[in-house]
DNA sequence: CATAGTAATAGTCTTACGGTATCGCCAGAT
DNA sequence: ATCTGGCGATACCGTAAGACTATTACTATG
């Protein structure tokens, strides 16, 4: 039978046929010299045909030849299963797929931080997926995207997250808007101007905490337009249909008909959080949380 | 300790991963669930981390995935290395170098065996090799081929030899020659005929057999021009230079120019063997010799 | 003929592995 | 809520593989 075959054999075979010597072999393999005889024996009684020839020096058969290219592949097919299984378990290689709001990658830390993951990972394969927020906690949910990141971290009992970035909001105007030189900017004076938003359905959360900065300054927002990108929204602000407020990171677009007001209440920051299942320990999620904590030492910058 | 993983652990998880189910797989292996269950656990032991998911139902990690992969390879060179090393002590697969003189080849029967050979042997690489039998019979020693087929087998206490062929001598004649035309040819009548022949040290035992035959006739050939390939001396008999003798199977070179007369003398004959080193007990050179043997019942035909 | 080098054999002990019996856990039915 | 069946884990025991030490057998070489 063939069953009987270990990788046992496999390795001494190797080390006699790479050191054409018994005693060599045995001394390599960390073995005496008859246990590795009786390997080889044992090895031979298994393929029923003799693979070493022992007089006058130790040296392969012909079948020993056939035997050794075969052997030696299988043993490294083995050891790599090892190693690869290891590397995948400590999360330095496998796949991770990361679902992100568009909007997230113009704060320059996130780029900065997906790049050194593939730089001090380069065995996993990140696969990036533009979602909205809603859309990321169904992913995770489904086991459709390992990490997720999103506006404003969610409060769910199978979803953890952790905020890596804060922003200010900033009030969102065209050029020669009334209020466009107003400084510091009272959130209040867009009371009864006409906004540029997004469904609540993508980000609830997110939706609720601008209405509520709105609340806050005593007014409700009257949407007259909604786009579910930032950038869409700016540019429809650009193009004089109203104005909007945002984070402050999509200062980063800029333009001769757009002007951005730094609003005056401390409170008007919003959050962006990475998300993971709760139960899903999986070590690539903690390495990608490592190098994304790791890059400065406050874990919540703010703009 | 990778060392410490053996074959066994491969099969019991690869045939796992295949069922997702101890029972069913343990069946398969022919091992109880328990033994399974062990061989399992040992192997995640080993390499340090869980490639097997038990709950809900039986699925493997993302680093189960990854070893699966390579130890189906691993396993499946390991298999092969076996049934390969059988077949080639079997002498069904391998490299078989044969040493052929090139007029051998003349008798039809030969080129007939090496086809049927390569037909029955088809994982056997037949390496043929043109060579002189005095070149054959040193690479023999040297182990530079494992076969020679050649002229006169040779009183050799390394070299086994079997006769495989016999034929008969024939004079050969420029046509025209005023001796062209007896029948029954008597080998005397060429006593004093110049004779094309070729050097002793290409084959003494076969340079020797023809002088004897002379010898027995009554005269020594007087030799006028050599040359070691049968094909050469027919070419310059045909071109005037004088006569010789040949084996039958020479006949194949017919022409306008030559004449075949068969001699008179039955003991006129030579023969042709198959050579391999007597301690050389190679199942491929077996294998040959019953190729050969077995396409006719009689060992040596006659032409 | 003696000797050194090298592989094979003998005898003993440890450990891996397989088997039987049984436990623990979870899901679906009552 | 409790019962029950399916399934994997655990406990324990017996057999056999494998390693070690000591020794023998064979060859090539001085």
């Amino acid at each position: 039978m063939t069953s009987q075959l270990g990788l046992r054999h496999l390795r001494c075979f190797i080390a006699l046929a790479e050191e054409n010597h018994f005693g060599r072999a045995a001394e390599r393999l960390g073995i005496t010299q008859p246990a590795l005889t009786q390997q080889i024996r044992r090895l031979e009684e298994i393929t029923g045909c003799r693979l070493v020839r022992r007089r006058p020096r130790v040296a392969l058969t012909e079948a020993g030849e056939a035997f050794f290219v075969r052997a030696r592949r299988s043993l490294a097919d083995a050891d790599a299963a090892v190693d690869i299984a290891r590397r995948t378990s400590r999360g330095e290689r496998g796949l991770l797929t990361l679902g992100v709001v568009p909007s997230t990658l113009l704060v320059p830390e996130l780029p900065r931080a997906i790049r050194r993951f593939r730089e001090t990972h380069p065995e996993v394969e990140l696969r990036i997926r533009e979602m909205s927020t809603t859309e990321q906690l169904e992913a995770l949910r489904l086991e459709r995207i390992d990490l997720g990141l999103l506006r404003e971290a969610p409060a769910d009992s199978e979803i953890a997250s952790k905020v890596v970035v804060r922003e200010r909001f900033v009030a969102v105007l065209p050029a020669g808007h009334h209020l466009a030189t107003a400084e510091p900017f009272p959130l209040a004076s867009l009371a009864s101007e006409p906004f540029v938003l997004f469904g609540k359905s993508l980000n609830p959360p997110f939706y609720t905490r601008v209405v509520d900065l709105c609340r806050a300054a005593g007014f409700f927002p009257r949407v007259v337009q909604e786009a579910p990108e930032v950038q869409s929204r700016v540019s429809l602000v650009e193009a004089g249909l109203g104005v909007t407020i945002a984070p402050a990171c999509i200062q980063r677009f800029c333009g001769q008909d757009i002007v951005y007001r730094t609003l005056d209440m401390p409170e008007a920051f919003t959050t962006i959080a990475l998300c993971w299942r709760r139960r899903d320990r999986s070590p690539k999620v903690e390495a990608f949380l490592d190098v994304l904590m790791g890059q400065h030492e406050q874990p919540v910058p703010s703009t």
